[in-house]
DNA sequence: GTGAAAGCGCTAACAA
DNA sequence: TTGTTAGCGCTTTCAC
């Protein structure tokens, strides 16, 4: 910088001007700077910049990179943050990466924030790191104190899933688990509300399982071999629901003739029309720009009070649920108060 | 880390040897050092620490988070790097974050060095960048001068998966293209001269497509309204592969029965037990430590010359291919000087 | 609009 | 083994 400076016959501090857009300099000299920049191939040093700040400005994303969603998420975040005047430093968990190495690294790096997407198992690390700085976390669902919180109306997406099948025709209809992951809990309570609503607790059952292709494949398989299968079946997410559609159709079952299949997410691989699958439709880009907000909020206008952000989830209704060809035989007008006489 | 120092009654110096783990200080006092820090909350200032040392020793990876190949490279870089003592530093390109914007983020952070994921359409940025830090592209077809390479054998790859296909009894095998993706042009070129290898070349018929399902879903509904489709298709990657297969088990072609498909890379996808694809694999952890380890030669040994690491790829056969029921009628004995006369 | 000077938190070279 | 010292490259008063 003192470089571009003497090149240009100023002060290091007009050059600074430059570089923060901060006024106090013509636009005319400005070109110049930034011209002269250019040709000795000049970069503004971060660490120094950031060392000497007041603020970093910065704000850390800790997420998985297997996670689709987070993904898609994290994508957004960018946008979002950009929007708010802050930086994103991406920290990826991996096998050999844990939640801590990855939370230090961030915080190592000065962020002023730290953004967790259905990430957080951790309680007592993210204790610690909601003390040191604002926490937001996306997906979880029983959070630390302390944490902002934004998550979609998962009980209201899943009871919109069931009313949809249910005026379909459907009754038999089982939920895959979504097991430890993120909102797991939330959704699968969701589900058994929503059966229970509908009067149809009695047909309420739900398969262990997780977000993955595979674990909704083998839960579809389950399905196949009970001897009462449910005709329709909610998986915990988009991958789990793909994961069982895939099941399914390789066993010659017809979707959504035989059987019907709904995802949650609406993430990429939902909307593709060889999938074409209907789901409930969390909305990435609101969620990251109100956690980015959540975060910006407590760092610009200093509130301490934590948030709860609840935004809406709404079914998608793609071609993978129909109509339920055959009513279960013996539960055509089932027993309003029954217990299990089935099992 | 002054606050630190005089908690445990030491010198500032003394503290920042126990973190930098150099020696000099005895253990004993390293785990009063250590758990000072710890009261206190205290987090060493990466930023402060970039500064002042001479070398950052960390590197730089820009990818597309939507790019499962890229993901699973990125997560091997993470533990290649450590190995060899260097910091991960994550920068995605999204569809708001250019090429040129994500690696200035990355030589700002003071990156020594940056990895290229599938990424490095822009000839100018890679030689602005490569001028000032090694640069090693991972699956970059055609790489600007001074930037070390690293991929594996496509073209060896692609004669694998071709002449597993002809031992199977095929002969019209279609290859669906990459497009302008990573090592697309080494994929499409390996395809042509394996089928010409085998005499087949008047069947080669390459398919526009590119490395997403969508574009496998639409080169399959292509391929089964051809009026002679072939008998084996290979796709560019996984993903166009895993397009195709859901394509043509919704069209009620069975593979490998009628249709085998291999695809390419063996990503995750790939080795799920009900996809279980036919793929060429590309051993991404092997092609994160030569990428790394490329990184380091020039960083730490003063390597100069440019360096290609091409790796072995190998076919790993699973359930989509399968013997060729029946051999295109007309082509039992193929004219070898024949031109293109069933067009 | 511009320049001089202080210092952010750490590391490295050296002295003790 | 430990303490002293001088910056790393930038931002930020404050005086011009």
């Amino acid at each position: 910088m003192r470089d571009v400076a003497a090149r240009v016959g100023l002060s290091q501090s007009a050059v600074s001007l430059v570089y923060r857009n901060a006024p106090g300099v013509g636009p005319e000299t400005r070109d110049r700077v930034l011209r002269a920049a250019e040709e000795i191939g000049y970069h503004r040093d971060n660490a120094a910049s950031l060392l000497r700040r007041g603020r970093s400005r910065q704000l850390g994303v800790l997420f998985r990179m297997r996670h689709p969603f987070a993904v898609e998420l994290a994508e957004h975040i960018y946008s979002a943050a950009e929007a708010l005047g802050y930086q994103v430093v991406l920290s990826a968990m991996t096998d050999t990466r844990s939640e801590r190495m990855a939370i230090d690294e961030l915080l190592g790096n000065r962020c002023e924030g730290v953004l967790l997407l259905g990430v957080g198992s951790d309680t007592d690390v993210l204790r610690d790191v909601a003390r040191r700085v604002p926490v937001v976390a996306i997906g979880l669902a029983s959070p630390t104190p302390g944490i902002d919180v934004v998550r979609s109306d998962d009980s209201r997406g899943l009871g919109e899933a069931v009313a949809h099948l249910v005026a379909l025709g459907h009754r038999r209809i089982s939920y895959i688990d979504g097991g430890g992951g993120p909102a797991a809990s939330l959704r699968r309570r969701g589900y058994r509300n929503a059966m229970r609503q509908h009067d149809l607790g009695e047909f309420a059952e739900v398969i262990p399982g997780e977000y993955t292709e595979i674990a909704g494949a083998r839960a579809a398989e389950q399905i196949l071999a009970s001897e009462q299968p449910p005709t329709a079946v909610i998986a915990a997410n988009d991958e789990c629901a793909l994961g069982v559609l895939d099941s399914l159709i390789r066993a010659g079952v017809k979707v959504p003739d035989d059987m019907s299949v709904v995802g949650y997410d609406d993430s990429r691989i939902a909307s593709l029309p060889f999938v074409d699958l209907t789901t409930v439709r969390q909305d990435a880009a609101m969620m990251a720009t109100a956690a980015v907000k959540a975060a910006a909020e407590r760092l610009d206008e200093g509130r301490r009070d934590p948030r709860s952000v609840v935004l809406p989830a709404k079914l998608v209704v793609r071609s993978t649920t129909g109509h339920a060809l055959v009513p279960a035989p013996a539960a055509a007008v089932p027993d309003p108060g029954g217990s299990a006489a089935q099992q």
